[in-house]
DNA sequence: AATTCATGCAACCTCCTGATTGCATATTAA
DNA sequence: TTAATATGCAATCAGGAGGTTGCATGAATT
């Protein structure tokens, strides 16, 4: 198990770490539920600038959550279902592991 | 939904954080297979400085996802459950969001 | 062609993070 | 009590993260 589980949680670890910010996920929101979005529109009444709003989406990219393309003049963006996906069972792994300990620890006891 | 998604969202950033790092997740493993262990133990064996450990939990504890007590000379550390609970419920969340916005656009594009 | 809108690029700044080292304190063992 | 073990506290440091501003470029509009 250690080296599977081991480049497994390096792989998560970027992944947690792009989900960590609260602009961030207001941007996942923001995309899950109105879809692909321009920069210009995702920047529109949020706090901070066009600039930070680009930045932040690069660190999504760079996780693999999120991905764009060009449409004219403006950049699209999109979210990366597999990667949330990802990210999700990770989590289950994690929790998977803990009931795991859990049971172990339970039946020694009852032994 | 606005409020209480926008404060769901900025408790959930700490939690993803502190899952942010590898070394963090290591810990995480580490205690949900082994149990409860001292901070000398959690650093044997270990790449970093026992400080650099404890800080580490430190960033776990305050995202809520480990406690502690002191037992003896040693402080043991242990995984909160509800908390990573918390968080994969989190990402379930934005999945079943992800997955909500995908069908209203199928029904969009279908009617 | 001139203007306007949407981005891209780059420099810069502040603050936080991960990590280290050195020393102090508490607890157990001899 | 003395030595050894386990932890706590503090200073320090390099690098990265989040954010801003200013200017350049690319594409649509008139």
């Amino acid at each position: 198990m250690s080296a599977k589980r081991r480049s497994r949680l390096s792989q998560a670890a970027p992944i947690f770490a792009a989900l960590g910010d609260e602009t961030r996920l207001r941007l996942i929101a923001r995309l899950s539920t109105d879809g692909p979005l321009s920069i210009s529109r995702l920047t529109a009444g949020g706090r901070v600038t066009r600039q930070a709003v680009t930045k932040h989406l690069h660190v999504l990219a760079g996780a693999g959550l999120a991905s764009s393309a060009r449409s004219g003049r403006e950049r699209v963006w999109e979210l990366n279902e597999r990667q949330i996906e990802a990210a999700r069972e990770c989590l289950d792994g994690i929790s998977a592991q803990w009931d795991r300990a859990l049971e172990n620890l339970r039946k020694f006891v009852e032994e």
